[in-house]
DNA sequence: TTATAGATTGCCT
DNA sequence: GGCAATCTATAAT
């Protein structure tokens, strides 16, 4: 398993160059692969929300660029990774360049890793649901901070953090409102797979 | 220079 | 279900 994960080719740029609502939905059942040292940590991908641009008052790009979100103004296919209340990252891939849209990695089921993942979040492994369920907290398990992921090319076959296709088709592809946001709250621009128990909250 | 809101989580009642 | 923790990017003064 590990080293078929290694093995698989990362997707080609031009997936992530289109508009982030059809990547958000293409993209489940995707792989997140992490590789840590030696050990190798992956989760697929099970939900998403996808960020527009200056029309979407919700998007961290809505402001403009900054120094914070700068990666989102550049090439389709990077790690945009920023720090939320104090305590949690937050992983996002930027899809169209200018700062027209992205999207938040909010879940994740575990594939290969798994007790690392679970120690990077201070769990036993059975505890599965709380490993990566949640954009903070999978993005504690797979150790992403944005002092060493933000602006990292995740299509780079290199790359310690990057995307893959090993083939998964998601049955059912769900569409409900964004979580934990206080403007643009009733667009339907969050992704999930039907029935998977990692999705964060329930559609 | 100071103030404030925030794409969350985990613990409390 | 409610709310504190904790800190930083950005806006306001």
């Amino acid at each position: 398993m590990r080293s078929s994960l290694a093995h698989l080719a990362p997707l080609p740029r031009a997936f992530f160059n289109r508009d982030p609502r059809i990547v958000g939905r293409e993209l489940l059942g995707k792989v997140l692969v992490r590789r840590e040292g030696r050990a190798t940590l992956a989760g697929r991908i099970v939900e998403l929300e996808a960020y527009l641009g200056s029309e979407d008052p919700a998007a961290h790009a809505s402001i403009g660029k900054t120094a914070r979100n700068a990666v989102l103004f550049g090439p389709s296919g990077y790690a945009y990774v920023y720090f939320i209340y104090g305590n949690h990252y937050c992983l996002n891939v930027s899809c169209l360049p200018d700062g027209k849209g992205s999207l938040l990695f909010r879940a994740l089921e575990p594939v290969a890793g798994l007790e690392r993942m679970a120690a990077n979040r201070q769990l036993e492994p059975w505890q599965e649901r709380l490993i990566s369920s949640g954009p903070g907290r999978l993005a504690e398990a797979m150790g992403i901070t944005r002092q060493h992921d933000n602006g990292k090319d995740l299509v780079d076959a290199r790359s310690d953090l990057r995307i893959i296709d090993d083939g998964f088709v998601p049955e059912i592809v769900v569409e409900s409102v964004r979580v934990g946001i206080t403007k643009a709250t009733d667009l339907p621009l969050r992704y999930s797979i039907a029935g998977n128990p990692f999705v964060s909250r329930k559609p």
